[in-house]
DNA sequence: GCTAATGAAGTTTTT
DNA sequence: CTTCATTAGC
């Protein structure tokens, strides 16, 4: 299939690119025919694939087939023989995207794609390129890439040498200030001084530079590092470039609206056909370039007076930049950047969107091609999600259209309050559940994270399953990271940080005064922590307990480095874990999550397999571990917003629409009307996620931190066509806060609820949600769960009048759990020692039917169904 | 050196 | 109301 003679001729350098080559004609004449990759596809999307010279951005709005039109543009690009599989570039940002696409190759060309080496994210790629070169970075080539944990440790030491008060100047704080920088590509040298001086009273510089430095004594690089090392080398080897520049024939970017300044100065770079002429001198040049964007980071209003050409020249290469930017810019390969200015999530990551809606500018002569038809959603969800973003300016403008029916219309549902919105969803995910429904093709989709904790409640106590995404990845865990910590201490004793992190775990009686001598030592003789510990153990400065155990730890890494010669990396990582006694801490350990914590252990070690030996597997860990796959049984999703960016769901419930929870007030606060167009993308991105119906819910009162307070319902709401949004009541009433600072709101209407439960609006509510078939089961009725669960009140609630102080208290809706009472007597019995996945361990207090009441040891009291729980 | 008790702080997070 | 991190006490 895939023709792989007569290659790199074709589009060499030598050839410009406006020149069809002759595999440009063919492709054509080809493509009239169509290969079979190609049926199916619209014209657009046709387009986007088969325009293969020069610059394209690909404005694919959400649901239009973009990882379509990038994997079969590269299947296109090796049918037709225009490149290799290694002579493509082809980037995203998630290893999740990169095996999709990896996958879905496969699939077209019928075969697996042996050898695309340069499909990958932007960090695996740019680690990749830069242990080629690491010399030059003042690294080896088997470099530590650190994750943020070992960053902000590292700073802390810094901050403590150099006796910063980390309580007011954090380490934390630090380490998103460097981050930052390297996101806007800078290196310490860089930094404008203002902002250098923020920190630790004009120590923010210094210190940066002295983190760089004792990264390249460590061994170590952070993530921003694999790609602004990257910049570095290429900017100060001209020669060095142009080898990546000739050896790239195709560059293909996804999700461009994501790309942060260095990732854009990085893609810059390698698009730029390689300068065979020696009129332009590619280091003083690109020096321009990247003032020129490194301006845009800092201040939008500098830049634009920049295009004009009028800048004053603040920065070396300033006037050539100008003359630059008139001009028309070095010659650009072929890159292909897909993305969508709508879905722009990670402004406050360092993605910049002006990156997306400048494209044409920092390309010139880009082909712009829209994707438009969305093949996911009913008409009203898509009108819906369209009328909201139309309320931003900074947008290119797109337009989604489907061709399905309209379908069901958006609901908005008001509650009294969290608990309630929490209630309500419960209820109608049964529902659905009820018709026949598959629980994977729900999701609930939160702002902010602590959201989530109120249907896992519910959920728990419905025995509904549920699945959480997102939360801390595979390898962030602690025990992983532990796990890691010990083999790169065997594979590299310098690694400091990894040493010192299990130097006393499991527990070995070296504490913080063992650590901090084994730091003086090793600073004093310039050795690593773990040769001080070797050499202090020869010593008596130690307490004989601690230096047994010291004596000890250095033994066990020296017979395990022997071993690793003779022992495959599997056996020995089983080895290392069994010896240092780590498994059996966990083992011991009886809190809820040792179990999963030793699964996750195994599944370290299994992952190993897939790499030759143990140097190659540390390289990759921390680049391409995902989170773990959670098992493919039925069950609801639950995550943010920001995590369901490119997943899709038939039913989609979106709670929380509240003023100063969605949109987020610290986000107003900080970034203002940027910040506020950001979150209504990210109300665009939730609603496209739905490809049935989506759901939106807002309470009156929220409980943030322990203390309710009334809330308003987000301006979103009013942002939505009415012709598309359905209002539907939910028991209480709702729009207590009245009017905004924004105007009215026609939430407003909806009837207060007052302080008693005799208004009209809430007996028609009730009345609605029995009649309309909402519960199975006796007893289920809206007025009698309420009123249980006031009975059963006890703890202080919001203070709202009698309703509501007296609402909260433990989940004991007596309707629902007969509802679901499987009849049959629980295999418990009162006061067994029960254990439970989330909650831990606990006695059942009370029993009713296969329900079951247990006071947790951690947890509290909790109602769970018995199938959730096992005999201790 | 370890444990228990106090206190401060508390979005979103692809690598 | 939580969770974490640091701080006293043992």
């Amino acid at each position: 299939m895939i023709r792989m003679t007569e290659p790199s001729k074709i589009t060499s350098q030598n050839v410009p690119d406006h020149q069809p080559a002759a595999g440009g004609i063919a492709a054509r004449a080809r493509a009239s025919v169509g290969p079979k990759y190609l049926s199916g596809l619209n014209p657009e999307q046709r387009e986007a694939v088969e325009t293969l010279d020069g610059p394209v951005l690909v404005l694919a709005g959400a649901g239009t087939g973009k990882t379509r039109v990038l994997t079969t543009r590269i299947a296109h690009i090796l049918s037709q023989g225009r490149a290799r599989p290694a002579e493509i570039l082809s980037v995203t940002f998630t290893n999740k995207a990169a095996r999709e696409m990896k996958h879905r190759l496969g699939q077209m060309l019928g075969h697996a794609v042996e050898g695309m080496p340069w499909l990958g994210t932007f960090h695996s790629i740019g680690g990749r390129i830069l242990r080629v070169h690491a010399e030059l970075a003042q690294l080896k080539s088997n470099f530590t890439v650190l994750d943020v944990d070992d960053q902000v440790r590292l700073l802390k030491q810094l901050l403590q040498a150099d006796n910063i008060d980390d309580k007011r100047w954090p380490a934390r704080m630090l380490a998103g200030l460097i981050d930052g920088w390297k996101n806007r590509g800078l290196m310490p040298s860089q930094v404008p001084s203002g902002e250098a001086a923020m920190f630790a009273n004009g120590k923010g510089g210094k210190l940066y530079a002295s983190y760089q430095e004792r990264l390249k004594i460590l061994n170590a690089a952070d993530f921003g590092d694999l790609l602004l090392e990257n910049i570095r080398i290429f900017r100060e080897h001209p020669d060095i470039l142009r080898q990546y520049q000739q050896r790239f024939k195709y560059i293909l970017v996804d999700e461009y609206q994501d790309t942060n300044v260095a990732q854009y100065l990085w893609l810059r770079l390698l698009s730029q056909a390689p300068s065979a002429t020696k009129a332009v001198v590619p280091g003083r040049v690109e020096d321009a370039n990247y003032d020129a964007q490194l301006r845009v980071g800092q201040s939008r209003d500098e830049s634009s007076a920049l295009d004009s050409g009028s800048a004053p020249s603040a920065h070396p290469g300033m006037t050539e930049q100008a003359a630059i930017a008139a001009a028309p810019n070095a010659p650009t390969k072929n890159i292909c950047c897909v993305g969508d200015d709508d879905q722009s999530i990670y402004g406050w990551r360092g993605a910049e969107v002006d990156n997306i809606l400048r494209f044409d500018h920092d390309f010139p002569g880009a082909k712009v091609i829209r994707l438009e038809r969305n093949y996911r959603s009913t008409g009203h969800i898509l009108a819906a999600a369209s009328h909201l973003i139309a309320h931003n300016e900074g947008r290119l403008g797109k337009t989604l259209r489907t061709e399905d029916q309209d379908g069901e219309k958006v609901t908005v549902t008001g509650s009294w309050d969290s608990e309630e919105e929490a209630r309500g969803i419960g209820e109608e995910i049964e529902q659905i559940q009820r018709r026949g429904e598959k629980l994977n093709e729900i999701a609930i989709l939160v702002r902010a994270s602590y959201q989530m904790r109120e249907f896992e409640d519910r959920f728990v106590t419905l025995g509904l399953p549920y699945r959480v995404i997102g939360g801390p990845r595979f390898y962030e865990r602690a025990e992983i990271r532990d796990a890691l910590a010990y083999l790169r201490v065997i594979n590299s004793p310098a690694d400091d940080l990894a040493f010192e992190r299990i130097v006393n775990v499991p527990k070995r009686g070296l504490g913080d005064a063992t650590v901090q001598m084994l730091h003086d030592h090793a600073r004093k003789r310039r050795i690593p922590l773990f040769e001080a510990a070797r050499a202090v153990v020869e010593t008596d400065e130690l307490k004989p307990k601690a230096r047994g155990s010291l004596r000890e730890v250095v033994a066990q890494f020296d017979r395990w480095r022997a071993q690793r010669e003779v022992t495959a990396h599997t056996d020995l990582a089983q080895i290392v874990l069994d010896e240092s006694g780590y498994t059996e801490m966990w083992q011991k350990d009886r809190s809820a999550d040792a179990a999963g914590r030793l699964e996750n252990l195994k599944e370290l070690v299994r992952s190993m397999e897939e790499f030759e030996n143990l140097q190659g597997f540390l390289e990759h860990i921390s680049l391409v571990m995902d989170r773990d796959s959670g098992a493919d049984e039925d069950a609801v999703s639950l995550m943010t917003l920001h995590s369901a960016k490119g997943l899709e769901f038939d039913n989609v419930f979106l709670p929380g629409w509240e003023e100063g929870l969605f949109p987020s007030q610290r986000t107003l606060d900080e970034q203002g009307r940027a910040g506020l167009e950001e979150e209504r993308r990210l109300g665009h991105v939730g609603l496209t996620r739905a490809r049935r119906r989506a759901m939106i819910y807002f309470a009156t009162n929220r409980r943030i931190h322990g203390t309710w307070s009334t809330t308003i319902p987000s301006r979103f709401l009013d942002e939505l066509p009415a012709a598309n949004v359905e209002i539907t009541e939910s028991k209480g009433g709702s729009a207590w806060g009245g009017t905004g600072g924004y105007g009215a709101s026609r939430f407003d209407d909806m009837e207060a609820f007052g302080s008693t439960y005799s208004t009209p609006g809430w007996q028609r509510a009730q009345a609605n949600r029995n009649r309309g078939g909402g519960r199975t089961g006796g007893g289920g009725g809206g007025f009698e769960e309420q009123a249980s669960s006031f009975s059963s009140s006890s703890s202080s609630g919001p203070d709202f009048g009698s309703f509501s102080s007296r609402r909260r208290g433990p989940l004991t809706i007596e309707g629902e759990l007969v509802a679901k009472s499987t009849g049959t007597t629980s295999e418990f019995s009162l006061s067994d020692r029960v254990f439970h996945q989330k909650f831990g361990y606990g006695r059942v207090t009370k029993i009713d039917g296969n329900k079951l009441t247990i006071a947790f040891d951690k947890a509290g009291e909790k109602k769970v169904v018995d199938s959730f729980v096992q005999r201790a």
